[in-house]
DNA sequence: TTTTAAAATGAACACGCTGTTGATTACGAG
DNA sequence: CTCGTAATCAACAGCGTGTTCATTTTAAAA
């Protein structure tokens, strides 16, 4: 590939984070990517074929990454690995999830940020809910979603949840590291809402 | 007030809300309101300045609702109510902001749908924290945040777990009644991920 | 180094939506 | 019935779009 659009490439998608750092997608044109990015407008469309495409691209971008790592290599990933300085085992799949995150943090901040793309996030938990039922089947073979409340409503509470950590921690000031929000995520696991207020009725 | 304008400004409404139904907010323009309200374009602007008026309109009009039982009849709220028939007591705040969202339904759906704006989300999510904080104050004196996981990741949770209770309701093809939704939030304040799952570990 | 093919530029085009204007028509409350 | 408010219609400049074509720049191959 000719380095120059490697260069133009990595200057469009500088601009156009930089960009959803300040404001919504849909008010993001061309023109201000291209101008901030120092590049003629016309140029722009000679890699996509409009912003959606630019948006798709690094959303595909993601979510290769993690759908290939849930689909080849979940042997052993619900197991419990090496114990941590303050005593909480992790599991591989959520240190892994955690660290591909981590490796892109700026892009997965502005796409599932306050100006990202809401179909990115749904997308996102559809991916997740099928990693999870599928490690359960494996890891224990009798699992059932309580009939306490309806399982959709179960399940969008136990995907959720766990969105909403990795959205706080990309919406941090200083934001903690990979290890902290892994050992976040395991904990939680066994924290009603009344346990995470400390109401012990 | 006129009764045309009164005609006017429901078309309008009417129209903005079946448009949020199949398309995102940004992507709606003020010419398809209009047409689809069967008004002349210049008819909106004098009624709204722009559509993001249109919007806050809507938003702020949802929002005094809420704003205003929270401030003003709180008394109370925290306490359980009458025992309902499948044996659950349920809060009056649970019951009374359920009523307020089934009363416009419609209109909740789309601001909090796919299509929706995240910001109204953000602003309801501030006002919420705030009533659960005030609410616990007055009824219990000594609740202090666990410190397990970090205070802020521990609100997160609490509020986006109603959140999400909320908008599985407002996406289901056949909604629930409201009672059925009380009943599923005061429920699921003792549940955790694992216990929704229904894993006893 | 020179050649050559790919990449980027700049200017122009029609199109659609915007928000505003001013003149005109429709209509409902009194 | 009448008067004032509300709605309509046509026109306006401004801006972003996506496409074009000729031109210039640039990196890699000869």
């Amino acid at each position: 590939m000719h380095q120059k659009v490697v260069e133009t490439e990595a200057a469009i998608q500088a601009a156009f984070i930089a960009l959803l750092q300040t404001k919504a997608f849909e008010k993001i044109s061309v023109s201000d990517i291209t101008k901030l990015a120092h590049i003629n407008r016309g140029t722009f469309y000679l890699h996509y074929v409009d912003k959606y495409a630019l948006l798709d691209h690094y959303e595909n971008h993601l979510i290769d990454q993690i759908q290939d790592y849930f689909t080849n290599d979940f042997e052993g990933t619900m197991t419990y690995q090496s114990v941590k300085e303050n005593g909480v085992y992790t599991y591989p799949v959520v240190q892994k999830t955690v660290g591909f995150i981590h490796q892109e943090f700026a892009l997965w901040q502005v796409l599932l940020g306050l100006n990202g793309d809401p179909r990115f996030e749904l997308k996102l938990k559809r991916i997740m809910k099928q990693a999870i039922s599928n490690g359960l089947d494996r890891v224990k073979g009798d699992i059932s979603v309580t009939r306490c409340i309806p399982e959709d409503y179960a399940w969008e509470l136990i995907i959720s949840g766990m969105f909403t950590i990795i959205k706080t921690w990309l919406r941090e000031d200083d934001p903690q590291n990979p290890e902290a929000i892994a050992d976040i995520m395991m904990k939680t696991r066994f924290l009603s809402p009344y346990d995470l207020l400390g109401i012990k009725d």
